[in-house]
DNA sequence: TACGAATGTTTCGTATGCGAATTATTATAA
DNA sequence: TTATAATAATTCGCATACGAAACATTCGTA
């Protein structure tokens, strides 16, 4: 493949995703939640409790960048911060009450939208879409350059 | 298709865009321009002259982004604004010689890192993730929302 | 022609997003 | 045991990134 196929292929790449962005924020426009901050919020309405670092690592985020957006969901008491007793050097995530009514309020939106954004596509055609996916992860990971000889 | 599957899709879209520009920012970090300045660089060295609204439409971003930028790029003396004479809304952005310079310096690098990128992808692989990618990228087109009767 | 709508860009405020440096704590080794 | 390295999170400075509002200009129409 040549560089202009590499071009392509990132340029695409930013498109999608600043589209899903888009989206994104279209559907919660007139909510007081922005999409990272939601995806966390999702996040610990599964896990009950994680470290910043986890965060950081399931969003591909730096730690400085989550470190901000959680000071900002603690602000609104979404969140709460708690230091780990075992490891002190460590912050644990945890949900507030308030946290818990948000996320009932926008669960459906969210369900929805990602369902909508699926409605009609066929099978194969997510197998396709999943496939290309997992291959681009695989070129773009940090150890993508593999010198197994 | 389920919503998991929407949000599996969001996730690795995510994770892949962040990679790319991870390895971008690698390939340069030793040098004093950014992704998107490289970006609007590359295409000056095709197009010559771009209005501000073209530059915004190509790499999927708000004018007001674009905009930004260019303070940057303009401050650095690698492009200068031009007011359009039949319009005088339209400003166009052109390349400083300066920038020719800079292009030359960099041109090289962002031709082997794209191929580099798609180095092992074989004509097969790379039809299936063109293939996806364009399965994406009409689902979360803003208008993705036909409503063809 | 005049005037309101539409268009192109910039400005403003705020939220990501990153890397480097810092701080606090824990692990390792001499 | 104590100096040193490694780890987890935060802080800092800066560059995106967005939408809303402002601004200048052009278009459409009465």
């Amino acid at each position: 493949m040549a560089e202009q196929d590499g071009a392509e292929i990132a340029t695409l790449i930013r498109e999608i995703n600043a589209g899903l962005n888009q989206r994104i924020r279209e559907t919660f426009k007139d909510k007081p939640i922005t999409p990272p901050q939601m995806m966390i919020i999702f996040m610990l309405a599964e896990e009950k409790r994680l470290k910043v670092s986890e965060i950081s690592k399931k969003m591909s985020l730096a730690n400085s960048t989550v470190s901000g957006i959680l000071d900002r969901l603690e602000k609104q008491d979404y969140i709460k911060r708690v230091r780990s007793e075992s490891d002190k050097r460590v912050v644990y995530v945890e949900a507030t009450d308030q946290m818990k009514v948000i996320f009932d309020q926008h669960h459906q939106a969210m369900t929805e939208f990602l369902a909508y954004l699926v409605r009609d596509v066929t099978a194969k055609e997510f197998k396709t879409i999943l496939d290309g996916l997992d291959i681009l992860r695989n070129l773009v990971q940090t150890n993508g350059a593999k010198e197994k000889g």
